[in-house]
DNA sequence: CTGTTAGCGCTTTCAA
DNA sequence: TTGAAAGCGCTAACAG
């Protein structure tokens, strides 16, 4: 009974390939595979039956029974931000390299959201994945939970776990910006920042912290404004801290939202502050104000990535490696005349 | 021989679920369908034994034997551009809603990479694809070449063949621009275009030649600048526009590019030039030029395409329904004083 | 160089 | 309500 439907409506399948070329299956996927213990006029009326038939090799069954996917997952935060657009750019840059399929999906910084989508990528066979973590909880991401699925955390380090990992030097720019600014004079620097919780947010909050001591200069908790997460509450907070007495010279934000409700505050404001934030941004340079921003390059977050997870995946019959950790480094850059 | 491997390292199968819980593998598949005919002991006993063996169905056989992946291909030109990553956005969250995951990817606008990826994605059963199609050969998205698979088409029309599509009101964003332009009193109007090839350059030029005409006007065809691509040629287009003796008092462009660049030039020239562009972006409010935006909602566009795909891939049964075709409207934004 | 056999993990069909 | 058999399309392993 349905001695394997030929003709009707459904895709050819390698058996219809074969029989069309007079040979078995087994040739089929041979030629397919590259395989060179294939007689040239075999390989030649294969071809011949491929193209005529319009087959296409399926890849579900291929994986199935080869038990990889050639699909990596890669699971954001936000896809909006161009930083992530960019990571994810960056890991399909390296993954097609090696032939590798991207799985994107985004979280909205849901924790539950990512649970379930880590699931269902190992459901998926996966080879492995890289996530931004969107909370501080990891364990639905540790090896166990995965059953020794690689995966490669990026821009937040792993909690109550051992994973590779890539981060920006996120202490080091912050620092480096503070300093700029307390070298252009400024001794009252406001700081707009994101939540404590998040790595980012608290290494950020380090680096500014650092700067001033290294300068030998008491930073005013007064001016320390923390937990922001949009450009309105951004814009408030600023306009709060511009309105005081004592209001600051200076503000330094920790990523291009919160440096964005700055600016508008500024402007509002009429009165020059110098501004300093992580992450470049377009037409930073056509605003006219004294800027200094973090950037860094998202697409090498992305590409170091993809490539420690290929490393894993290809090494991962070598035994346990100790976890890695990596970290993309950050540069200053100066807009407007200070 | 090697008796269906329980207790290697392996990932549990059903069976393992299956002989865990004492009864058989269908038992196990009721109970992860949901099925409604299982005992209520039988259903217990194997829920604990799938929390016990930290079970995870595999995804890759359960497609291979329903005949689809429960995946959707998303193909674009430029992730990094925000409209496509906001367009990617929208498309998840309509398939999230159905179930569905998407399997997303970047042509970089090269057409054989997109070829390539289309049948890619063919090749791993995904139920039905959404392409924002590089090249003006479509061939390769034809049914005939994908064998009637579900396809719909993101901001570009179908060219020589027959599928939905989404696409945005480019003829009448860009004629309701020009005619805000011309009502301002200019009627000098420079056009800095993305290449005429692109569907979305000839509509927003026709819009822009439709409303000189409307209006009385012969648009001066010597004031058009068009195939440019990214900021630096735009600008430069722009520059040379504005610096010859018979400058125009404003400039019309058709993207986000394009308009960035033309932002340069206005800003280098010291002389106030009126700007109208496609697409808009951050901080337009605060450059302080006077600016006047095209803006649609590219989410829509992701979520539109996203239900029409679906659509058609439940209605697929129910014989060829035509093609079908919806346009995102698109209003006009004034930035600073005209 | 080529083919046969077996089976990846799941679910549909049919029978109990 | 439950299970046994068969097979989705492919390829590793083993003949020949």
């Amino acid at each position: 009974m349905a001695q394997h439907r030929s003709g009707d409506g459904g895709a050819p399948t390698m058996r219809d390939v074969a029989a069309s070329a007079g040979v078995s299956a087994m040739t089929v996927s041979r030629v397919l595979k590259n395989d060179t213990r294939v007689s040239e006029p075999a390989r030649e009326r294969v071809l011949a039956a491929v193209e005529e038939l319009g087959y296409r090799r399926n890849e579900t069954a291929r994986s199935l029974r080869l038990g990889g996917s050639g699909m990596i997952g890669l699971v954001v935060t936000n896809l909006a931000n161009p930083f992530y657009s960019r990571l994810a750019l960056g890991v399909q840059e390296v993954a097609s390299e090696h032939g590798l399929r991207v799985l994107l999906s985004n979280t909205a910084e849901q924790v539950d959201k990512e649970r379930g989508l880590v699931e269902d990528l190992a459901s998926r066979q996966v080879d492995g994945m890289i996530v931004v973590p969107a909370g501080s909880s990891h364990r639905h991401l540790a090896p166990a939970a995965l059953r020794g699925m690689p995966i490669v955390l990026a821009s937040r380090p792993p909690a109550g776990m051992d994973a590779d990992c890539v981060l920006v030097d996120d202490f080091g720019g912050a620092e480096q910006a503070t300093a700029q600014l307390i070298a252009d004079g400024h001794r009252r620097i406001g700081f707009l920042g994101n939540p404590p919780a998040l790595y980012t947010g608290a290494e950020r909050f380090r680096g500014y912290w650092a700067a001033h001591e290294s300068a030998g200069i008491e930073p005013d908790e007064s001016q320390v404004r923390r937990g922001l997460t949009d450009v309105p509450t951004a814009e408030a907070a600023a306009r709060a801290l511009l309105d005081a007495p004592d209001a600051p010279t200076a503000l330094f934000c920790t990523n291009n939202r919160l440096t964005q409700g700055a600016i508008r505050a500024v402007r509002a404001l009429g009165r020059p502050v110098a501004l300093a934030g992580f992450d470049d941004f377009d037409l930073a340079d056509v605003l006219g104000l004294p800027l200094t921003i973090v950037s860094y390059d998202a697409d090498e977050i992305g590409r170091r990535a993809g490539q420690m997870l290929i490393d894993r995946i290809n090494g991962s019959s070598a035994g346990p490696i100790p976890a890695r950790r990596t970290v993309v480094p950050t540069h200053v850059i100066r807009y407007g005349t200070h």
